[in-house]
DNA sequence: TGATCTCCGATCTAATAGGTCGGACTAAAG
DNA sequence: CTTTAGTCCGACCTATTAGATCGGAGATCA
């Protein structure tokens, strides 16, 4: 349960692999092209291609065109969070589908419904985990994260 | 992104649903039958039969069989955790497809795979914060059982 | 014994994830 | 200024799964 895609996954992936190339490297700043990522990691070119493109247009990367192109991170890892990451390849958070329901667009249980406003809390706990941890928590030693239980936090009402 | 079945949002309504009349109403330890929560939450009742089944197959809930029959929880509402719920729906809590990969049963990224160790961390946190909040956290208006002090939180079992 | 339940397996279909294809555009190198 | 290697973009196909349905078997109690 709770399983992200395998897009998000691609894109987690080669978001490390360029940031890695990018200031880890001999060659800082050199630009990674969608064939490299997807030979190293046995990746679908056309699917990252895609994948990539996506990144590309929510800002996490840039792009250059041409021969000598590829990708380049759009700003440095530690301001890049997996939270934008995700979203950017799979929408908005939500554990149900009345997460950001707006007025008049409700469920068929809505009417009824007493677990909306627990999930809603727990969903933003999960939000905030994903939020406070970052491309750089991703390369080499990764801390452990903590996070805040919603029932510390008064759930009910 | 994240998104819990539909079937694990039913579970979910039908336990909170079953625990408030069997503790919180004016007849206490009456049995609550699919159809009486199927008409109350606009939830298919088939859909619904099939998920009372798997919640009691994996033990949250007793089946009574025969007229006047239905379901009781199992336990007090203070021992059944929101991790389990969605666990007896959706199977075991996994970010990725390797989360519960046995040796030998490997991905096509897992050689050079980068994020799995990370995701694999993320996952645990999100395992505890299911884990540490209740049925009982879940129904509005009674006291909170168990609280957790924020010092105790991200320690491994 | 009949009515009313739960139980259980088979089945259908609608949505989505995963993956593919083909062509348009762009920029650097010859 | 032409060629070529790369990104860009959108349509498309397919396999899997979630969601929902159906029919009958077995249990229980009046």
């Amino acid at each position: 349960m709770l399983k992200i895609s395998k897009k998000a996954d691609y894109a987690l992936m080669a978001l490390q692999h360029i940031a890695l190339v990018q200031f880890g490297d001999v060659t800082p700043g050199r630009v990674v092209n969608t064939k490299e990522i997807a030979e190293e990691y046995n990746i679908p070119l056309e699917l990252l291609a895609k994948v990539l493109q996506a990144l590309s247009k929510n800002g996490m990367i840039e792009s250059h065109n041409g021969p000598k192109g590829g990708y380049l991170l759009a700003r440095n890892a530690s301001h890049i969070t997996i939270a934008q990451i995700l979203e950017s390849i799979e929408g908005p958070l939500g554990l149900t589908d009345c997460s950001h329901e707006k007025d008049g667009d409700f469920c068929m249980q809505r009417e009824h419904c007493n677990i909306r406003t627990p999930l809603l809390k727990v969903q933003d706990s999960i939000y905030q985990l994903l939020n406070s941890m970052t491309l750089q928590d991703m390369m080499g030693g990764t801390p452990l994260i903590t996070i805040q239980s919603p029932s510390t936090q008064g759930v009910n009402r």
